[in-house]
DNA sequence: CCTTTTGGTTCCATTATTTGAAACTTAGTC
DNA sequence: GACTAAGTTTCAAATAATGGAACCAAAAGG
């Protein structure tokens, strides 16, 4: 059940390591990081070195604590900036933002999961990394389905393997079978609904966004909950997400960068 | 005039690598990584097929360029909330913010520079990965020279070797004895100012996040332009702003994350 | 249409690095 | 002052990284 990303030589294990503190969500001894790993001491130790003199992990040298890194901070801002599609998608959000008054959120595939690029929430307006870089279920978001749903079969198949199936909620699609033929059906709408699958009373429709020659680069959501609409509502925004996610696809492709000299 | 991260094995010529995609700043071919390196080509090649396969490196299969990866958007996100200061922080830049209708910076100490975690903006609400993950220079910032000033001997000098003393403007410290001077004034004080010495108009009071014990933590500031105000009204809020950094100070001591069986 | 160049990928014997059991050093306990 | 737990260092053996050179594919040039 667990994901062994090996035979990547030794920067694949201090990778590993590295995944296991930001597993951890806290602080961590080296002794329980040695508890949790296969690594023997000696190794670990040189990983944990290595990697902190790297700037990849912090100790804190008061608690003896190791804790990921601010370098880490700077790279994935250096990452978000030079991914075409977050940049681009940016003032596309706003207004959508606006215009709907509901949550909208922006992702892209992460092996196998959901990953959170950027969000507009009406409520609360300003919420940075505590929300950007956040993970979530492929098969039982909206955003997930809508790309699920257009990934070749051999990436389909893999992301499908790496998925759990926990019944989150009774509409939840627990098995390949029900989720492929879900898929089926957000193919032939050209977007995908989440039927409170994954929390009860949240609801969102969802679109895929698209190169030209069709493959997957991210997706685009309308999230509100049951309290506040309804399914039917805001399907009312289908052509207007779809339209939005098709100009900001555009945009990401041909953006063109500056040549080095 | 570059820093040279070696001496850490296969793990930190694998993170160079890194470095040199980010510091790119948009996809990057193959031949273009291998003009800039001093790698062997095999070498090279073997290094980014292996951050590829760990998702730290994106391959654009159509262009055949590498951007970084979204594994360091998780990473980052864990980083940020794992950290106990950016999290705490949070509700107090808030009420900053609304309090002082300026902009805000939390700012932490990253190989002799500055890098922003967090910010509030009154003017311009939400701003994501756009804005925290950036870095500045130490020598000329306001939160730059809090954090310097609170720094012990060894570390200020560490530091201080990292700085360019690039003359922004008129006011820049542009010496490590000018600076030096600088910080025994920031010292006596508790604050910093920063007196349009990085960028002309932009004016700032800047306060350090110090544990118990004295080490520098973090910084937190209060920055706005010379049309707007001046320094003598900042520093108005100078003990407002230094209360609060207590205040974070203290709650980021004392956050002891749960315990994993 | 054939040749050359450019950009990217693979091979494989050599070499250097990682490995990890065990010994050691603190720092705290009883 | 012995005992234990947590962290650090050593060093020969094992393994993985290295990189020169060959290879392949596709574009550019004749």
């Amino acid at each position: 059940m667990g994901a062994e990303s090996n035979s990547d030589g030794t920067v694949g294990k201090a990778l590993d390591v590295l995944d296991m503190v930001a597993g951890a969500g806290r602080p961590v001894r080296f002794t329980e990081l040695l508890a949790n790993s296969a690594f023997p001491k000696a190794t670990l130790y040189r990983f944990l070195q290595t990697l902190t003199n790297q700037g990849m992990l912090m100790l804190d040298p008061d608690r003896g604590t190791y804790t990921l890194g601010v370098r880490l901070v700077r790279l994935a801002h250096a990452a978000w900036a030079q991914s075409s599609l977050a940049p681009v998608a940016r003032p596309y959000l706003d207004v959508l933002s606006e215009e709907t008054g509901a949550t909208i959120h922006l992702a892209q595939m992460d092996q196998g999961q959901v990953l959170y690029v950027d969000k507009r929430n009406a409520a609360r307006p300003v919420e940075m990394f505590a929300q950007a870089g956040k993970v979530g279920p492929a098969y039982c978001t909206g955003v997930g389905k809508a790309m699920l749903a257009y990934l070749s079969e051999d990436e389909l198949q893999a992301a499908i393997d790496r998925q759990s199936f926990h019944r989150f909620t009774p509409n939840t699609y627990d098995t390949p079978t029900k989720l492929r033929a879900e898929l089926q059906l957000v193919r032939d709408r050209g977007y995908a609904f989440d039927r409170e699958e994954h929390e009860p009373g949240i609801i969102c429709i969802a679109v895929p966004i698209l190169t030209r020659a069709g493959r997957v680069i991210g997706a685009l959501s309308v999230t509100s909950t049951t309290q506040r609409t309804n399914l039917a509502a805001l399907e009312l925004y289908a052509v207007r997400v779809k339209d939005t996610a098709a100009q900001i696809a555009a945009e990401a492709e041909s953006w063109r960068f500056p040549e080095q000299s």
